[in-house]
DNA sequence: GTACTAATGACAGGACGCTACCATTCCAAT
DNA sequence: ATTGGAATGGTAGCGTCCTGTCATTAGTAC
């Protein structure tokens, strides 16, 4: 009897399913009937409850799971969840197998924070704060602590695309690039602030102070900061709790490699001849 | 100032959030954000799972809930899945649409990258590497252009888990940290070196002059160095061609993390115990 | 029918999630 | 500085979920 077409946008958990199709007991095909049914659910559900939908007991569906390849119900779940898993695109399955310890947990989790960053790219603001940044005539950056290198990549970075980037460190330096100078009143400044919750707590107070000054203010920030949205607009997060030890700063770091690449990507011909000219630059100073 | 403006697709949740936005504790706030942040893989977590990531008690998540007009997060779930009609898509789905533009492209291979770093923690040298780095006496760390301030934030969070850690910069100081001490002839030390290809040459000169100093050398790098191979069996690739105007230094910041975060596990309780002091010790200083 | 194997369920133990009660900390007003 | 109230966290206890062991049932070959 005629098999279901491969559907190519075949999900993980279906491509498992079928792959034991063949060979199921009545309880078994059941349980997988119905997790073929429900899959866009599932993840509201528990073993207890797919096991009363079913009629069959919790013990079959846990040893249903196993049978194809999860190890429990938790594990399942992940699966569904995690958009990383469904990245068909290139070889990710490849990498799968080898991403069960712990650090490959901490792995799916970025990853999965990366691609959730897609949420962040697609609000309107985004666009906003790009043409900000793009049209600013002056541009500072600041960070601290922990991601102050970060900040300071990017500003060296976000350097290389357009002019008229600096970094700013508001503790060696006073702020004194902002004192407001007549010859430039009329010059559309903007500050970049990278910032992470649990270290800095400046960070409000600089931003308050720029605003002060006319200053736009564009914040890259984790998921749990709150203060800053009274104060811009331009606020975007990456997700950097994966359960480390330490927050993880990659989101952070891709984040900003986006800004720096949109940027860029506004005047596509001046970048280009900012970044061939960069590294002859750099060689002849010797810096680094 | 600037409210967000009332989305049109406001989810039921979004509502119920916005009507008590104005009067929230921070504990609150940053509940509410993270539930509008993730709302769409909120059916996988837990109350404690969201305690956990948004760093308050279960009991505080449990209270807001409440506050917010659900009896308990069960009844948070079944809202979630009730309106089944914005849920036909899965969550999953969700996040892939938007990864259309070139931007979600560049999301994509950085997630991938990210994954692949998989191979990379699966290598025998890795687990060498990590001991090599938490047995050291010393820790030395650099990296050049940009990826300079990676490397610097590396050395502060690596110095969080662990101590004698140092960021040098082979310009400023020209390495006396490395003069050979009598007193200290038999200390083991590391030298981890950020590195990336288009842009340092120095670095296999400092490589060189590490080894013939006895100090072990991991380098973490780009997937196109070639001549770290020569010189120390710890190299680790990251890749960071995601076809952006610059490179992506956001999997070479996840990588590191890794490190750090498996240096600490090598002892945890003298990590957890550094991290718990520092923020403390940090503000007396009112560094940064 | 009998005997053997596979499938399934009942029960229990362990783990984890959720909330009630109480202690502690934080904050603001005086 | 003091004080009172709100906010938050810790501990404990109960409930639910999940899985391991063993018993029971269903299916099958002779």
């Amino acid at each position: 009897m005629a098999l279901p077409p491969p559907d190519p946008a075949d999900s993980p958990l279906a491509a498992r399913l079928r792959d034991v199709e063949a060979k199921l007991t009545r309880s078994e095909a059941m349980i997988s009937q119905w997790l073929l049914l429900n899959e866009a659910t599932l993840a509201l559900e528990t073993g207890a409850s797919i096991a009363s939908k079913t009629g069959v007991s919790e013990i079959t569906v846990s040893r249903f799971l196993r049978r194809i390849g999860f190890r429990g119900i938790a594990e399942l779940k992940a699966e569904i969840g995690s958009p990383a898993a469904n990245l068909h695109i290139s070889a990710a399955e490849r990498y799968m197998r080898l991403l069960d310890g712990e650090l490959g947990i901490l792995l799916k989790r970025d990853a999965d924070a990366i691609l959730s960053l897609g949420t962040q790219i697609a609000r309107p603001e985004w666009d906003a704060a790009i043409t900000t940044i793009d049209q600013a005539d002056e541009v500072f950056v600041t960070g601290f602590q922990t991601v102050r290198g970060l900040a300071e990549d990017f500003a060296r970075r976000l350097g290389i695309v357009r002019g008229s980037v600096r970094y700013v460190s508001a503790h060696d330096s006073g702020l004194v690039e902002w004192i407001p100078s007549l010859r430039r009143a009329n010059e559309a400044r903007v500050l970049v602030l990278v910032d992470m919750v649990p270290y800095a707590r400046e960070a409000e107070t600089i931003v308050r102070t720029a605003r002060g000054l006319g200053i736009s203010v564009v914040v890259v920030t984790d998921e749990l900061n709150t203060w800053a949205q009274s104060h811009t607009p331009f606020v975007f997060h990456a997700s950097t709790k994966a359960g480390a030890f330490l927050e993880s700063t990659g989101p952070l770091a891709t984040l900003l490699n986006l800004v720096t690449h949109a940027v860029a990507g506004r005047d596509p011909e001046k970048a280009r001849k900012r970044l061939s000219s960069w590294p002859a630059f750099l060689r002849d100073l010797g810096l680094y």
